[in-house]
DNA sequence: GTTCATTTGTGCGTATGTATA
DNA sequence: TTATACATACGCACAAATGAA
C-alpha cells in the first residue's frame, strides 16, 4: 500500500503550521504554486487543502487565498448554569452577541411541544449570531412565549444579557433543561454565515431553558462551526 | 448564479431516499450509470455521493457498489448516570459492545491528571468496540487506576456490564462527573474501525466517571461515528 | 487458488466560471 | 478593467477491492 499523493501535502502543511513554519493568518502558496512544488496535479493540492479545511486548519477564500486559520478553538461549557459571557470571556476572547431579527410566529410543532404550548400558539423568534474575536463561533434562533415575552428579544438587545433580560420579566432565576447535539454537514448558507469552507460540518444544538422550579420558558436552536467549538459537561448541580 | 450540477444529484438521491422511492439496503446505480443519467461527469457524481455519505444516508465500499445506509442514527444520552444498555436497547436497537483489547501501561498525563494520580503510575488500559445491529458506531479506551481494578477489563467481559464489574470491586453507584464533545476529520483507521467513509468526520467524547463522593475511577476517550449519533442532556439530578 | 469483470479510488490535464483586489 | 486565485466541470487512464466463475 503505497502512500496517496494528496496526503503527503496534506501532512507537509499540516506539519508546518503546527511547528509554526506556518504562523496564524499566513497566506499559503497558492494551488498551482503547490501543484508545481510537491510535483502533482492541482486536483489532489485541492484535496489536501479541503481535507485541512475541514478541520478548521486553513480557510480558503475564493478570489484572495488561502490562509492559515487564526481563530482557537473555543471551549463552551454546558451544563445547568450555562451562561454565554461566563463561559467564553475567561478564554481571552472578545465574545460578541448580536441581534439579527426578531419576530413573531405561529409556533413549530417542536417548539410548541418545548414549551408546552398549544400547537400553533404565538412565539416570539430572536436570530442571534455569536462571533469570537470578529469570527462567527455560531447563530442560531430562540423561541419564547409570546404571551410572556413579548418583546424579549428588544429588551435583550438593549439590556445585553440574558440573564439581564429575565429579570426584567421577574424571572430571577433560570436553568438549562435539556440539550442535544448532533453533527451533520453544513448548508451552503451555513458555511457563508459562519465563513467557513463549505465542506467544514456544523453541530446542531438544541436545547431548553426552564426556570428552577421546572417550568421551560424559552427554546432554542444553534448552529456551531463543528471546527471551532468544544463543548464540554459538569455533571455536578453547578 | 446557476445551480451546480453536482448539487442536482445530491439532491435528487436524497429525495428518492427520504420518499422511500429507494430504501434501506437499496443499491444505487454505479458512478458510471448516474452519470450518464444525469449528463454530467463522475467527478460529478462522485462529490454528490461523498457528500450524501458524509451526512450517513448512503455507505460507499469500494469493488462492491453504493448502497442506502439501513443504520438510523442512535441517541445516546449523556448524564449524571450514564449507562449504555439502559440507553441504547430502548431505541428497539440491538446493542453490543465487545472487548478489542487489554493492557496495563504507565498513565498518560492526561490520564493521570483525570484519575488524580502521579503522573506515570499504572493503569489499566481496555478498548472496546460498540455496534448497533451490527454495525459499529463507536470505539475507543477506558482507564482505570491498575491498583484499585488489576483486572477491571477481563472481570467486565466476564460480567457483561460496568454496573456490575464496579459492584464486584465493591462500589455500589458511580456518576459521571465530566464529558466534553469535539468534531473532527477521521483518522483512515478510524473510518475503517468505523466502517464508514473516510470522510465522515468523528465526535471524540472524553469523560470522567467517579463515585458519588467525587473520587474518580475511570476514564475514557471515545470515538464515536458523528453520521450514527445524535447526544442527549438532561440537567436536572437523575 | 486464480482469473476476470465490476465498481469504487486516485490522479492528471484542460477548460471555463466566479469572487477579490 | 484587469490580473489573480479559487470553484466547477469534463474526459481519460490506471489502481485497488470485491465477488463470482
Amino acid at each position: 500500500m503505497t502512500r496517496e499523493n494528496w496526503t503527503i501535502i496534506r501532512d507537509t502543511l499540516s506539519d508546518d503550521i503546527r511547528s509554526g513554519r506556518l504562523s496564524a493568518g499566513d497566506q499559503l502558496p497558492t494551488e498551482t504554486q503547490l501543484a508545481d512544488r510537491f510535483e502533482i496535479g492541482r486536483h489532489s493540492v485541492r484535496r489536501a487543502l479541503e481535507s485541512l479545511a475541514r478541520d478548521g486548519k486553513i480557510s480558503i477564500e475564493q478570489g484572495r487565498g488561502t490562509f492559515v486559520a487564526d481563530a482557537p478553538r473555543l471551549t463552551y461549557q454546558i451544563g445547568k448554569r450555562t451562561r454565554l459571557h461566563r463561559n467564553l470571556i475567561p478564554q481571552g476572547l472578545d465574545v460578541t452577541s448580536r441581534l439579527v431579527s426578531a419576530s413573531r410566529v405561529s409556533a413549530p410543532d417542536e417548539v410548541a411541544k418545548a414549551l408546552l404550548l398549544n400547537s400553533g400558539a404565538q412565539v416570539t423568534k430572536s436570530q442571534r449570531i455569536t462571533l469570537a474575536n470578529d469570527l462567527p463561533v455560531a447563530f442560531g434562533c430562540v423561541y419564547h412565549c409570546a404571551e410572556r415575552f413579548p418583546d424579549f428579544a428588544e429588551r435583550r438587545d438593549v439590556l445585553g444579557s440574558t440573564t439581564e433580560t429575565y429579570r426584567s420579566f421577574g424571572i430571577t432565576d433560570y436553568v438549562r433543561q435539556h440539550t442535544s447535539i448532533f453533527s451533520r454537514a453544513a448548508k451552503p448558507e451555513e458555511a457563508k454565515t459562519l465563513k467557513q469552507h463549505p465542506d467544514v460540518p456544523v453541530l446542531v444544538v438544541t436545547a431548553i431553558d426552564a426556570t428552577p422550579d421546572g417550568t421551560p420558558i424559552s427554546t432554542s436552536r444553534v448552529i456551531w462551526s463543528a471546527a471551532r467549538v468544544n463543548f464540554t459537561m459538569e455533571h455536578s448541580d453547578g
